[in-house]
RNA sequence: GGGCCCGUGGCUUAGUUUGGUUAGAGCGUCCGGCUGAUAACCGGGAGGUCUCGAGUUCAAAUCUCGGCGGGCCCA
């Protein structure tokens, strides 16, 4: 074994920890290591190139778990995964390669380059995680990270999507989605979601005038100006009762409960002149605002008379506008949901640029449009207000440009159809913490179908085929295209361009098929993780064997994503969900609660961390701040409190080894050999790491990581440092072989060894450095088991007398506080008022360690008689004696109280000066008698004898002597086993001279000689106000 | 508007599933102690209407209902 002589460094611990495992090939061990498989799969976190605190806390949580799962002898799938597809890593190389537009991909630099780049930036960024992860001691398999790049991976999402089609769940439609016109392609409504921004929009109220009604208007209200061309219908709800109110010499119609609300706005009068329903008005005609400048709508009209029309749809509400809302198919889902209904079609004149493309107004991005429509409706007299509104708006979650709806075909799973499927099979998943269960069902409950088709590049290559006469095909494996391809397109990897140049014959009428150009939304991607890592279907039997997966883990944003997305696809694919067990985590907050931005400068790296405290401090804090499930605020206040453990555990630690080295103790010493000299304080801190053990065991079982942690600090902190290492330090002292010392060194290695195992998992550097100095035929602590506590070295009774024995410790510290008695000076005698049984016993059991520790020469369960302070009785003594009332107080005061207490209690009465009192002319009042101190606790009250006799005095001074040479020594930085001759010359010799034995043995002084000394270190001190002069000399 | 979560000393939090000692810690603060674990360590004090109100109960931080405030998700 090794002595430890320096300080706590995490980064000195961490860097030799490390160098050791790499030596000695540890982590290829660990992950060899047999046992029954335990399948984690891996929720693949974006390669954006850098991870952040929230990325770090998600995989050291996991590492975590697989740890303790490999120490519990299973042997947990390892391997991480990355999301690799997708707009991020368009964007950013569109950046690079500064391309503005799909054009630019195509024209400048052209599809098969893009994608080569992409795919570089994609590995170099996921390379530069990799680093990152390892760095904060995550043991995953970073050579073979699954990559949904990666051929295998695009075929298991072609298999996956061609059972989609096969059971009917995967279609194409013309439908509104969110369309961002920078990236030109649709998005997903989960990829919406948290990314609404608050923007300032027009506000406008248009009036449409009714046909057939004179002077009548229709008032609806809209922020989109540039969507009135595009206008097809106005919608109100049948059951609504809408007002027709006079404006000037006008009418307009409104929904009644909403009039108030917009004539505050409008600002203008209005009186209410009828009443009718929404269903009322079913069929009305208007005039179209903009029909000069769009010609398209006159069209329109005359197609159908729906067009332009009053239509009812239960969508509307009143929580904003008029109640009468502008209707455009092709803008708005639930608009186009309400054309369908009334056959009108989804017009959408707009380009994939986000600019109009008839009317006007042709050629004009859409927000530049707005102020020329409004300037139109202005001019044409049918803008009733126009002002400004700030509202929440959608923006594209990758480039941040503000998305438009747009009616577009795309190709959808349908999720509708087996929504019931996965809120039933969801019932058999163990949600950690149960309530998101609830959370889950309730968001599935409002999602829609799933638009997984993207008019992009960089992704997994839609396998659907299609003819110019609209029919087509879903392939499902590679093998599958090449059967099928009739021209001779080379097909390199699973990505465009080379699968766009593959041509097929049309089943159907037997014409050219080309591939639909589009990509698969990224989110499908990881959505198969669970399968396609292992390889499904090419490799069944791992499948087979291992799937569904045992647990996953991630942040509470993936609730309504990955959690989701993976349930969808796998009940698509298999019937089945994909996992078990799903614990969610909360999010990394700054200690002010608010969220990390590089912009705002409050970010803090995960590097950061690891170079300010350690990657011991930075994962134990993580796991052991709050429960897993709450959001974590970082602070560096918070932190310290961590390390402080770390350093606490460090010096217990050192402590250890001190003695040990010097002392060679056996590291093998059994149990059995050392039992019969245990005393009553080892066989208790035995216990405890037993107890310990058991608590850290059951809570890494419910995955609660903080009742996991939490034991594991109290115990370092409370049990093991301020507490045993206080009952030992003077065991350590003896010299050779002792027994009692023995056992003490057997009792801290035995806690020290089953700590490091415990605490493995949460501190894997710290816990490998303990456990490696402590058992040396050991590999490392990583392939160890993890412990069962020994239940029959658990003694619940004996730790419960424990902490009643710090209890009466910290009792008498308190009444020695009162009575100004320091620590070092010896009391003669506690006495414990109690009537607890427990606190008897723990006297009986740990006398010896209470008196120790409180530096008494006895302790025990007792009475002590108090004594009472009388106090006249004003209130009884002024209508008793009336003149006399102020003699007699002061009598009283002046008399013999304990005689005058005595006489009452026995006689009854009493004679104070000439008076004669009795009980109720005083009041008693309880009080400690003098000589003692006492201090209350919540089991009784423990009193200390404060007369100090001329023996305790002795004692105290001799104290006094030994801890100025202690520091003597220290000054002169001797070895602990150094030894030195003393002189001491004081006057008050004669009073220690009878511990001369005891101050050599303490100070390791060969001699100690009362008297000066000549040579050596010199130091003259004053104690309690004398004079001490000190000579120490160390021994050759 | 709907679903879920959170609200505990100045700050960070445990405890809430399963109601039961005087609500437990750490940080900070004030006072004191210790001195061979020592650029450490320990003790004590002050500081809490457990967000508010009502209910259930012998008993509520904990369960129920309703406010208020904050967050996430969805409309």
């Amino acid at each position: 074994m090794k002595q430890i002589k320096e300080g706590y460094n995490s980064d000195t611990v961490e860097k030799n920890v490390m160098t050791y495992w790499e030596d000695h090939d540890i982590i290829n061990k660990y992950m060899a290591k047999k046992g029954k498989t335990w399948y984690w799969c891996d929720g693949p976190p974006y390669v954006t190139g850098a991870i952040h605190l929230g990325t770090a806390w998600n995989k050291m949580i996991k590492d975590t778990v697989l740890r303790y799962k490999t120490m519990k002898g299973y042997s947990p799938t390892l391997q991480p995964g990355f999301d690799m597809h997708g707009l991020p890593i368009e964007v950013k190389v569109e950046e690079m390669l500064n391309l503005e537009t799909k054009k630019d991909i195509e024209d400048k630099i052209g599809t098969d380059a893009f994608i080569k780049k992409c795919k570089e930036f994609a590995i170099e960024n996921m390379n530069r995680m990799i680093t990152q992860f390892k760095d904060i001691g995550c043991w995953m398999e970073w050579d073979r990270p699954y990559m949904p790049i990666k051929d295998e991976y695009i075929e298991s999402g072609w298999y996956t999507l061609k059972k989609a089609w096969e059971k009917d769940l995967f279609f194409r439609d013309k439908r509104v989605t969110h369309w961002c016109p920078r990236c030109e392609t649709a998005l997903a409504e989960h990829e919406v979601r948290g990314e609404h921004k608050m923007v300032e929009d027009p506000s406008i109220f248009v009036k449409f005038k009714l046909y057939d009604r004179e002077n009548e208007y229709l008032l609806i209200w809209t922020t989109t100006p540039w969507t009135l061309p595009a206008n097809l219908a106005v919608a109100v709800h049948p059951d609504f009762d809408y007002v027709e109110v006079m404006v000037e010499d006008e009418t307009w119609i409104v929904a009644e409960s909403l009039l108030k609300q917009v004539f505050s706005q409008l600002k203008l009068d209005y009186t209410v002149v009828g009443y009718l329903k929404g269903k009322d008005m079913e069929g009305w005609r208007y005039e179209h605002p903009l029909l000069d400048e769009n010609p398209t709508q006159k069209k329109f009209f005359d197609e159908n008379k729906a067009y332009h029309s009053v239509i009812l749809g239960e969508h509307v509400t009143l929580e904003d506008g008029t109640g009468c809302v502008h209707t455009a198919p092709g803008f708005g889902a639930e608009d186009h949901e309400m054309g369908k209904k009334y056959g009108l079609t989804a017009y959408s004149p707009i380009d994939d640029l986000g600019k109009l493309t008839d009317s006007k107004y042709e050629g004009l991005f859409i927000k530049d449009a707005d102020p020329l429509i409004i300037t139109d409706l202005t001019k044409k007299g049918l803008m009733v207000r126009s002002s400004t509104i700030t509202h929440k708006y959608p923006f594209c979650w990758r480039c941040k440009s503000p998305l438009i709806f747009k009616a577009t075909k795309q190709w959808f799973l349908d999720i509708t159809k087996i929504k019931p499927q996965i809120i039933e099979k969801n019932k058999k998943v163990e949600w950690i913490p149960g309530w998101v269960h609830k959370r889950y069902e309730n968001g599935v409950d409002n999602v829609g179908d799933w638009c997984i088709s993207r008019q992009r590049y960089w992704g997994m290559p839609l396998p659907i085929w299609m003819c110019e006469k609209g029919h087509y095909i879903c392939v499902g494996s590679r093998e599958e295209m090449e059967e099928r391809t009739i021209n001779d397109a080379k097909v390199p990897e699973l990505h465009r361009p080379y699968v766009d140049e593959v041509i097929m014959a049309c089943p159907e009428c037997g014409k050219d098929m080309h591939r639909v150009k589009d990509i698969v939304d990224v989110w499908f991607d990881s959505s198969i993780a669970s399968w396609a890592s292992l390889h499904y279907p090419h490799d069944k039997k791992l499948f087979e064997k291992i799937w569904p997966a045992e647990y996953i883990v991630e942040g509470n944003d993936q609730v309504t994503k990955w959690f989701y997305a993976q349930q969808a696809a796998s009940v698509i694919t298999f019937g089945e969900v994909p996992y078990k067990r799903v614990q969610m985590h909360g999010f990394v907050y700054d200690a002010c609660g608010d969220a990390m931005h590089k912009s705002t400068g409050n970010a803090i790296a995960p590097e950061d961390a690891v170079e300010r405290e350690g990657r011991d401090i930075f994962r134990f804090f993580s796991l052991w701040h709050q429960q897993p499930s709450d959001d974590l605020k970082f602070s560096w206040e918070d932190i310290s409190s961590v390390r402080r453990m770390a350093t606490i555990l460090w010096n217990v630690y050192k402590f250890t080894t001190t003695y040990m080295a010097l002392d060679n103790y056996d590291v093998s010493t059994k149990y059995d050999a050392i039992k019969g000299a245990l005393r009553m304080e080892d066989r208790w801190l035995i216990s405890r790491i037993n107890s310990v053990n058991a608590q850290v065991g059951s809570a890494m079982e419910e995955y609660m990581f903080h009742k996991a942690a939490r034991p594991i600090m109290d115990f370092i902190v409370e049990d093991l440092s301020r507490w045993y290492v206080r009952l030992v330090r003077s065991r350590t002292w003896k010299e050779g072989d002792d027994s009692d010392k023995l056992a003490a060194y057997f009792t801290l290695h035995y806690a020290l060894v089953k700590l490091s195992k415990i605490g493995a998992p949460l501190m894997p550097y710290l816990s490998e450095e303990i456990y490696r100095n402590f058992s040396s035929e050991k590999e490392s602590v990583h392939l160890e088991s993890f412990p069962i506590e020994d239940a029959t070295l658990i003694n619940t009774q004996l730790e419960e007398e424990m902490a009643y024995a710090r209890k009466i410790v910290d009792a008498c510290a308190n009444a020695r506080q009162k009575g100004e008695i320091k620590q070092r000076w010896p009391v003669s005698e506690i006495i414990v008022e109690s009537d607890n049984v427990v606190v008897e016993k723990a006297i009986n059991d740990l006398g010896n360690v209470l008196k120790e520790q409180i530096n008494t020469k006895i302790i025990k369960i007792g009475h002590v008689k108090r004594a009472f302070d009388a106090k006249p009785n004003y209130k009884k003594l002024g209508p008793k004696f009336k003149g006399d009332a102020k003699n007699v107080a002061d009598a009283i005061i002046a008399a013999d109280q304990n005689a005058m207490i005595r006489d009452i209690q026995t006689a009854g009465t009493s004679t104070v000066g000439k008076f004669t009192i009795d009980s109720d002319d005083i009041t008693l009042e309880e009080c400690v008698p003098s000589g003692w101190q006492a201090s209350e606790t919540d089991f009784g009250t423990v009193f200390i004898n404060t007369v100090i006799t001329d023996d305790l005095r002795s004692e105290a001074m001799a104290r006094e002597l030994i801890r100025r040479i202690q520091e003597m020594r220290k000054e002169q930085n001797l070895n602990v086993e150094d030894m030195i001759t003393t002189h001491i010359d004081c006057d008050f010799a004669d009073m220690v001279r009878t511990q001369i034995d005891h101050m050599a043995n303490e100070t390791r002084s060969s001699t100690i000689t009362l008297g000066e000394g000549n040579n050596g270190y010199f130091k003259e001190w004053s104690i309690d106000k004398n004079i001490a002069r000190i000579w120490i000399e160390k021994r050759a």
